[in-house]
DNA sequence: ATTGTGGCCTGCCCGC
DNA sequence: TGCGGGCAGGCCACAA
């Protein structure tokens, strides 16, 4: 599914969509439209206009619509692809393999469109249609950028809490970013145990956590995704640890699957 | 406020 | 071969 490292895939393949006048939009699903806008409000924003920056927030991608030709930002179209959304432009696709997502391209799963003057297009393909698409969504109800997180951002984010450590580190208003593939990497590399609660850890676990987490993006952006991880071949039933060779143990935690090691994470 | 739960959505995979 | 049930998880509404 798409996480952080995707979202950032799909936002240096905007970026070929900056400039471009936009002659129309396809709204064919209007479930997929949410914020309380409708195909109308969509277009009268877009048409005639030009995406001018490719901005990332989390798993939140936005395009900041201006004016062709200049002026000041008159709006911002959010695109969320939730479990299953891919991006393409100009039939390019940013992501080939989305884990749990089909990589076939159903005329039915495309729920959204901007056409270009030039003759192009912006797809959004969503087969479960857990993505949304919304005009100016409101980014300060998220937490900082997984990417950019600091060891005080870090600290505010967990201290306190009896919430798992990792369903902290899941939700989006404390850290942006993090999703279920990711952050059993996370804490597997870390050695820290997702059922944790969150404002127990000391602060040599805290700077180990942090120095992983930015460790994990970095190495599974290189290497193409969030699928990408060393736990992930091992995240399914009867699988054993990669490290160790203990059997995984499978459990839910904040309401998703997580698989951990007992013996080497605490 | 914080934390947990259920539901949305639908393709896919497994077992019968 | 077809079919039903379980599963996947990002996000949000809602409850305690």
């Amino acid at each position: 599914m798409p996480e952080i490292l995707e979202i950032e895939f799909y936002r240096r393949l905007a970026l070929g969509a900056i400039g471009r006048r936009i002659r129309e939009v396809d709204a064919p699903d209007a479930w997929y439209l949410k914020g309380g806008i409708s195909r109308r409000i969509v277009t009268d924003a877009l048409v005639g206009n030009e995406f001018v920056a490719a901005r990332r927030i989390g798993k939140l991608l936005l395009l900041d619509v201006d004016e062709a030709g200049g002026g000041s930002s008159a709006a911002t179209l959010g695109l969320r692809f939730g479990m299953t959304g891919v991006l393409e432009i100009d039939d390019a696709v940013a992501v080939e393999r989305l884990e749990y997502a089909s990589a076939r391209r159903d005329a039915a799963w495309y729920r959204f469109a901007v056409g270009f003057d030039d003759g192009g297009w912006l797809r959004v393909r969503d087969p479960r249609r857990l993505g949304a698409v919304e005009l100016d969504p409101s980014e300060g109800r998220l937490g900082p950028d997984a990417f950019a997180l600091t060891a005080a951002q870090l600290r505010r984010a967990l201290d306190g809490s009896g919430a798992p450590l990792k369903a902290r580190l899941m939700d989006q208003q404390r850290v942006a970013g993090l999703g279920n593939l990711l952050t059993d990497e996370i804490l597997w590399r870390s050695g820290l145990d997702p059922a944790r609660p969150a404002g127990s850890l000391d602060d040599r676990e805290r700077r180990r956590l942090l120095r992983r987490l930015r460790q994990t993006l970095d190495e599974l952006l290189a290497r193409g995704g969030s699928h990408r991880g060393d736990l992930q071949a091992a995240r399914q039933r009867g699988a054993y640890c990669p490290r160790d060779g203990t059997p995984l143990e499978r459990r839910t935690i904040g309401g998703r699957t997580t698989y951990s090691c007992p013996v080497h994470q605490h």
